[in-house]
RNA sequence: GCGACUGUGGCGGAAUCGGCAUACGCGCUAGACUAAGGAUCUAGUCCGGGUUUAACUGGGUGGGAGUUCAAAUCUCCCCAGUCGCACCA
């Protein structure tokens, strides 16, 4: 019988749709596999979604085979701007989009053949599913974690709405690439610097990427450091500066604010209003673009001086945009000897150098650059001589004693900016009462459901478009039942996808985000597949709202995800495969072709899966080549009774796929089946067929990958249950050895001979038998020495 | 600028521990089957010298040095590409 891919595809899909293979039962664990849900986008997938969707199935397989009940879900994250844009220029309603998108996406889905249970579906929009996503919000907001600020925030003038640090990507708008402007608004904010330590601490406990680790630690951003107060000169104020350099305090000439700092204008002395003025307004006009690197630094005098606090020394005071608002106090002591940025400003407006720590402890004359190594403290009083890394801790220490500073950690991490000027999202949902200020909506009026809208258009003046509906907005207060307004901005798509995975485990819930029972069984994630372009952002998120629920007693956990996979991407013609640079394969018609088996393994074959890799559509021929072969050799076999070199080659191929699996080294587990086919082929050829414990095992190790043919080979060989029902097969070390070797023999590290032993032989024995092979090269020289690595190697070194 | 990763045949890639470099696949070449082949099967395929064929032989994992009996693998320097961060005091 032929191989047809479409009868054994069509067959075997019907079969798991009425028999799932992936059952509970009362002896199995559970293991949770999860695939980042996708943003159901009307491009529909490509070769390259498939991927990760791929992996993550071939993993779940074979953790039911190792005997787990495997938690596998697939749902939708969809709310967000396409689906809205589209809305927009179409004029239809965006869950209608979001609806048919979700819809294309499904079928798309199952062609991959994933054991996902759709039962458990979940999708961001729905309000059941929202409902929650607001209860958390409301949660956060009782816990002071959720508050409301005024503030100049990241705006996205293409998409009009605000954006969360962590969507800036180089000043540039993570989604659409415009420019990121500064604007003044009123946000909602999420306390995340509050959870700053906890979030960079337990990234230690966790199996990710480290890249991904130093990822997510670089944006958090840990500096430790001192706060330093500078007295203001002829004024009752001080101004606090931070810095990681207290060692450097003696060579302090000069100090810079912010343009946005808060005490500018109450410092800046009358002849220089003006240009300060001037300047800090310039300077708010800016893009973060603009004020970013290799740009001459600019600023202007105040007028006033700060006093140095350790040697009463006058400094002026100035304000530059090259010191951001919104890092550490705003404000900066500035030590031009010791900081290129401050060398550069001080050269530029001829300001005093002062070199207090020197590699010797020798001043330089007319220091032509900064020197920003550690080294002996000079011109620092009593400091001088000591080493400066000691410096760093005697100068705070000093400071504290005398209450005028103290040792201090920094952040990097800014406070979430939780609002979205936009119509598709979750409304925030909370009111805003004349009498009682704002005031969360009770958990039991939830959801705030999204109304309808005559116009999605952004309004572009921050207020959302929900603004415009008057009698949505006002409503009357849960508190006093006053009149009052509902907030009407919405929240960003990450809300969502921020605690989506504990929905799974019990998606029907409808009093709580999941049963207690549920999460315990299910949670945390033991195996994250997903991109690398969350590294920040969602998994970020993620973490946090999973602390959080923990500290309100809502699941027993506190990180997420305790495996994390990150795929590498499939490119074409070396770029990122997508819809806008119009160079997507289509799996349609590959499954079309080859079958759902062949684009799988084909997926896997293409390169290891944590890295990039180059879409050849004629690769794909040499995976459907193979599963022909071994379908051929499974269905032409006559069992033959086991010989010593079948049950050798079997331990073997257990060995080795079973490694390479737990290494998660898929793509050399593919080829590792086609090798053991191969010899298999020569076998079957030479001794007239294969046992049948060899045929079942290699059916049973292949099955993740290309299910249909296993499921079909399985059973033609006159089995009634599923292939999924075995026990993924064990292995014995000594029965994969062979009774003899082929053992290379060097001369000086060459390859010149080889020889036939027993991996018993002893070494007198093995080194005879090799001086013999290779005669010939050393006949007529000096042995100097004999190298015998048993199982590997003979060297032997000549003169 | 800082940091991480990557660099192996015509191509994708393999090489648990420092131990036969190029497994597996694509492509290509030749042959078989065929009315036909863009199907299938068989054999060959790192580069060079050599020979009818083979034997034989030299070189070789981005470049250069080093450690070692032995280096794709370890160390140092350099080059190229990709990604991340980027005035964070």
């Amino acid at each position: 019988m032929q191989y047809n891919h479409k009868l054994v595809e069509d067959k075997w899909r019907a079969i798991w749709e009425e028999n799932p293979i992936n059952q509970p039962s009362p002896d199995k664990e559970s293991y949770y596999c999860l695939d980042m849900f996708p943003y159901p986008s009307g491009d529909g997938l490509h070769v390259g979604h498939w991927r990760g969707y791929v992996l993550s199935d071939v993993w779940s397989r074979y953790k039911i085979l190792n005997g787990y009940h495997v938690l596998h879900p697939m749902g939708w994250d969809s709310f967000g701007l396409p689906a809205e844009n589209d809305a927009i220029s179409k004029g239809i309603h965006p869950a209608e989009g979001t609806a048919s998108n979700i819809a294309n996406f499904k079928r798309q889905l199952k062609e991959i053949s994933a054991v996902y249970d759709w039962d458990l579906e979940v999708n961001t929009v729905d309000p059941d599913y929202y409902k929650w996503t607001q209860w958390i919000f409301v949660k956060m907001f009782e816990e002071g974690l959720a508050y409301e600020k005024e503030m100049p925030i990241n705006w996205c003038p293409s998409c009009k709405t605000g954006l969360a640090n962590e969507e800036v990507v180089a000043g540039e708008c993570e989604r659409c690439s415009s420019v990121v402007t500064k604007k003044n608004l009123r946000q909602w904010m999420l306390k995340i610097t509050a959870y700053a330590e906890r979030l960079l601490d337990d990234l230690d406990d966790l199996e990710w990427s480290d890249k991904v680790k130093k990822m997510q630690a670089d944006w958090i951003g840990k500096s430790y450091g001192a706060e330093i107060d500078f007295k203001v000169k002829d004024k009752d104020e001080s101004i606090k500066v931070f810095t990681t350099r207290a060692d450097t305090l003696y060579g302090s000439t000069f100090m810079v604010l912010a343009p946005e700092h808060e005490m500018l204008m109450d410092i800046t002395t009358e002849d220089q209003k003006e240009a300060v003025e001037q300047y800090a307004f310039e300077a708010s006009t800016k893009s973060s673009v603009d004020r970013m690197a290799d740009k001459e630094k600019t600023g202007v005098f105040t007028g006033s001086y700060a006093i140095n606090p350790l040697n009463n020394e006058l400094v002026p005071i100035w304000t530059a945009d090259y010191v951001l608002a919104d890092y550490g106090t705003g404000a900066v002591m500035c030590v031009p000897a010791h900081d290129e940025r401050d060398f550069d400003f001080a050269k530029k407006y001829d300001l005093p150098i002062i070199q207090v720590i020197a590699e010797d402890g020798k001043e330089i004359e007319d220091l032509m650059e900064p020197y920003v190594e550690s080294g002996i403290m000079i011109n620092s009083a009593e400091f001088n001589g000591l080493d400066s890394g000691e410096a760093q801790n005697k100068i705070p220490e000093y400071l504290e004693d005398k209450n005028i500073g103290k040792r201090t950690t920094n952040y990097k991490l800014r406070d979430w900016v939780f609002s979205r000027q936009r119509y598709w999202g979750e409304p925030i949902p909370v009111v805003h009462c004349d009498d009682c200020g704002i005031v969360a909506v009770p958990v039991e009026d939830l959801p705030v459901v999204l109304p309808e809208v005559d116009s999605y258009e952004p309004t572009g003046t921050g207020e959302s478009p929900l603004a415009a509906i008057e009698d949505w907005v006002n409503t009357t207060c849960p508190t006093c039942s006053g009149p009052a307004k509902r907030e009407t901005n919405t929240m960003p798509q990450w809300a969502g996808s921020s605690w989506y995975f504990l929905r799974y485990a019990d998606p029907k819930n409808n009093d709580k985000i999941a049963s207690e029972e549920a999460i315990k069984k299910w949670l945390p994630v033991d195996m994250y597949v997903g991109g690398i372009e969350h590294a920040v952002l969602h998994l970020l998120y993620a973490r946090f709202y999973t602390k959080f629920l923990y500290d309100i007693g809502e699941v027993d956990f506190e990180e997420p995800f305790k495996h994390l996979f990150n795929q590498g991407m499939i490119t074409k013609d070396g770029i990122k495969m997508s819809k806008s640079r119009g160079n997507t394969v289509s799996p349609d018609e590959l499954v079309e072709d080859y079958g759902c088996d062949s684009l799988r393994m084909y997926e896997l074959f293409i390169g290891p899966p944590e890295l990039d890799a180059e879409w050849d559509d004629r690769g794909i021929e040499g995976v459907n080549r193979f599963i022909n072969k071994l379908w051929r050799l499974v269905t032409t076999n006559k069992a033959v009774e086991e010989t010593r070199e079948m049950e050798r080659v079997r331990h073997k191929m257990v060995y080795e796929i079973t490694n390479r699996m737990e290494n998660f080294h898929l793509n050399t587990v593919v080829s590792g089946f086609m090798e053991h086919t191969n010899t298999l082929t020569d076998i079957q050829r030479k001794e007239g067929g294969i046992d049948d414990l060899t045929i079942d095992t290699l059916i049973i190790l292949i099955a993740p990958f290309i299910p249909h043919v296993s499921e079909e080979l399985w059973q033609l060989r006159g089995n009634e249950n599923s292939v999924f029902e075995n026990k993924w097969p064990s292995y014995d070390q000594e029965k994969m050895k062979d009774d003899e070797i082929e053992m290379p023999v060097q001369v000086n590290g060459k390859r010149a001979g080889v020889i036939n032993i027993s991996p018993e032989a002893d070494k007198e024995e093995v080194l005879a038998k090799a001086k013999e092979a290779v005669a010939s090269k050393i006949e007529d020289k000096t042995v100097v020495k004999e190298i015998y690595v048993p199982g590997r190697i003979i060297n032997i070194v000549v003169k």
